[in-house]
DNA sequence: AACAAAACCTGACAAAAGTCATCTTTTGTC
DNA sequence: GACAAAAGATGACTTTTGTCAGGTTTTGTT
């Protein structure tokens, strides 16, 4: 595998960049490449992990399923991202269920070789609480658009969120795509209402869509919308 | 002030219990004291917080305003918890807001007091970073249940939860006092919604109320109606 | 290209929750 | 203890969202 972490661009992405060289050359003798097939899953809630996985390319959802059996989608992870470090910094089994959207490419790190950068490299440490300390932030705004906003506007962020942070194709659409069901997961509503919602959207030229991809056609509108104007 | 970090019980409940002798010592020396009456505030969503607050008695609820204008209840904090932390640790301007629901004492600790800590003390960070870890975890239950709970089960979470972490009073009502609007602000609802099934809940002796203060009468009905059985 | 499976879309209706208006009770203060 | 202010409660009505049932289109596979 040539593969070498020291020479990964992703590293770049998240607090795996703040390791020193040799450092990085001790995961990237452990780590582990995988391809995973779209639909494919990566772990599941209850499980115990064995380590992180860093994604290279592809796009993963990490979701929970709740007592009636729906799942919430809370999380689209891509390049770059490291999925699962909260169980492995929480010490217990991993609260979400991660599924490939697409055709991923991951190196799984052993927890092991983490935990030794956690307990010896402050600077590492440090990289992480930064993180996560990001992550509980968008998980509050989270909680407050789900308890206070319409379906309409939290579609309409949804689709502004995944404009913002994913790459567009070469036609201008949102570069991942995701299933109505899953925008419905993401948005937290049944997927009848996620799709009324985007047709209506569609009906006032705020976005178009072509199969599942979806186009933002007028920025400032979506945003009123999102904004409750 | 007679009131050393060092012999502070409060301590043993929030990361500070992993910091030597010597380095709370330090924290002591700099930190505030100070007494906060029931509806002042600490601080508000936008503010830029120089150093974290550390609940010694009383409750204070951290929420977050909408663009509509309705305030969200993100947490209430009480003996042992520290305030502030997400912020500080992020280097950015808080985005919540503090008030005291009760008369309250805090210490207030500076912020370069901590910062040198997180530097130095590889421990102490991971301790903020296993925190951290389970409030993230916990923000991620707390999203789902906002998505997919109706307002009743919302509730009862609600009431088991304040049950369930905080003391009670002599005659076994919760011991955190909010009022109706406050707990429809932390379960994202409206006032009367809220009212509404606190009153169902009273009618079938789920629960007893006197006044703001709230009775868990049939814990597993409760824990059915949160299942949404 | 044909087919099946999956995903998408729409209508009709039911249930949940929000809003407004009004009244009652509690709380705090003088 | 009287009073005003705040909080609680309830009814009537509207809007939003969910559910079910039925179609259509898209996608992937052979």
């Amino acid at each position: 595998m040539g593969n070498r972490c020291e020479n990964c661009i992703v590293r770049q992405l998240n607090s795996l960049k703040v390791l020193k060289k040799e450092e990085l050359k001790a995961i990237s003798d452990h780590k582990v490449t995988r391809s995973i097939k779209k639909g494919e899953s990566l772990f599941s809630e209850g499980e115990k992990l064995n380590g992180i996985f860093c994604v290279r390319s592809g796009v993963s959802k990490l979701s929970k399923i709740s007592e009636n059996g729906k799942g919430q989608i809370v999380k689209i992870a891509s390049k770059g991202e490291m999925i699962g470090q909260r169980s492995i910094i929480s010490e217990e089994q991993t609260n979400l269920s991660a599924v490939a959207l697409d055709d991923m490419e991951v190196c799984f790190i052993p927890k092991n070789h983490l935990i030794d950068n956690i307990s010896k490299n402050v600077e590492f440490t440090k990289a992480l609480l930064k993180h996560m300390a990001n992550d509980l932030k968008f998980a509050d705004t989270v909680i407050v658009n789900m308890a206070q906003k319409t379906v309409k506007q939290r579609v309409a962020e949804t689709i502004s969120y995944l404009d913002d942070n994913f790459e567009k194709d070469k036609d201008g659409y949102i570069g991942v795509i995701l299933t109505r069901e899953d925008i419905a997961n993401v948005v937290g509503t049944a997927k009848e209402a996620c799709i009324r919602t985007l047709t209506s959207l569609k009906k006032d030229k705020i976005i178009s869509t072509q199969g599942k991809r979806i186009k933002i056609e007028d920025e400032k509108a979506l945003y009123n919308i999102i904004q409750g104007i």
